[in-house]
DNA sequence: CAAGACCTATCTACCAATTGATAGGTATTT
DNA sequence: AAATACCTATCAATTGGTAGATAGGTCTTG
């Protein structure tokens, strides 16, 4: 992989958890990276392959932090709610795909099963680390939910405060 | 109020809960209603003014029928938690400020702050109900979630199961 | 009461800017 | 020479927003 891929998807998907999937541009991606607009096409021919591409990264990323933490001894929910929280501590920024998801009707098909996806891959850890299929959603819930409200406020405690008595 | 304004703000309530701030325009609104957008721009004179505006009435009818809920004797979680159910049933649609506020680096200050606002109202609603900050702001996060989730795989059933602890 | 003035709500027509995307050229590397 | 990775230049469509006209209602005033 090159690093003005990386650079590209690096830059999307800030601007992604930031804004939305309507909320970000190939030119603001390109000004970002210090490429022209017609560069990222070359790499992704389209926006939604883009988008695609990142939250299928991102997924790959945190499912795979969750299970580092949980390798390393942590019980599934602190595990999830750690890397939950990492998410916001730079820039106070949203989880990706819960800002493509709360705006599903936004999304082309592919960039939505990408998000789905993801959500069923933190619920199937939470019940591989043993709890219920009402306590796993219930968990993912509160972490997605309590990420939204304290990036809206802009404040990352808010984060903590709503989430102390889960694990 | 004249037909016309509530038409508007009925169909760009719809169109952003289901996409977002930049998942609608002036055209598609105007096409829903079936006027032009140029009437649009007379009664709001810019986007962000319409989104505001519909912010805005959001809050009060959600808040209110919280109220009314809590008045006829159910329990603050309980009837918070209705509300938030009931805006599902009709499309599978998020609640306005979740979808909103997934995205708020997309928003203009003014459709922010109603953003905000509600969210305040909903956590001021629960401790006045009897709960900790903590414990408000636990319930705020896990419905916004729930509602999140739920939206996003197309399934209300996953907002009962998410939430089913709750109350 | 009649007439002119004003207000409301809509329209047609347009604008500048931005959008995602394409075509074709140009270095650099293999 | 062929592939890679970028560029310039451009396109058609869409965007939020504006200008100006029009039809109909309402108010004021002689």
């Amino acid at each position: 992989m090159s690093d003005t891929v990386d650079a590209i998807m690096d830059a999307a998907e800030r601007r992604i958890r930031v804004a939305g999937y309507s909320g970000f541009s190939f030119r603001e991606i390109a000004a970002d990276v210090g490429v022209k607009s017609a560069s990222i096409h070359y790499h992704f021919p389209t926006k939604s392959a883009l988008a695609a591409a990142v939250a299928h990264r991102y997924n790959a990323r945190v499912v795979k932090a969750a299970d580092d933490a949980i390798a390393a001894g942590q019980d599934v929910i602190n595990a999830w709610k750690s890397v939950f929280r990492s998410a916001l501590d730079d820039g106070a920024k949203m989880c990706l795909c819960g800002s493509l998801g709360a705006t599903v009707g936004d999304l082309t098909p592919d960039v939505a099963h990408e998000v789905r996806q993801f959500f069923n891959a933190v619920i199937a850890s939470l019940i591989a680390g043993g709890l219920s299929d009402e306590r796993a959603l219930h968990v993912l819930s509160a972490l997605e939910g309590a990420i939204l409200i304290a990036s809206a406020q802009g404040d990352p405690a808010i984060f903590d405060r709503a989430t102390s008595d889960l694990g």
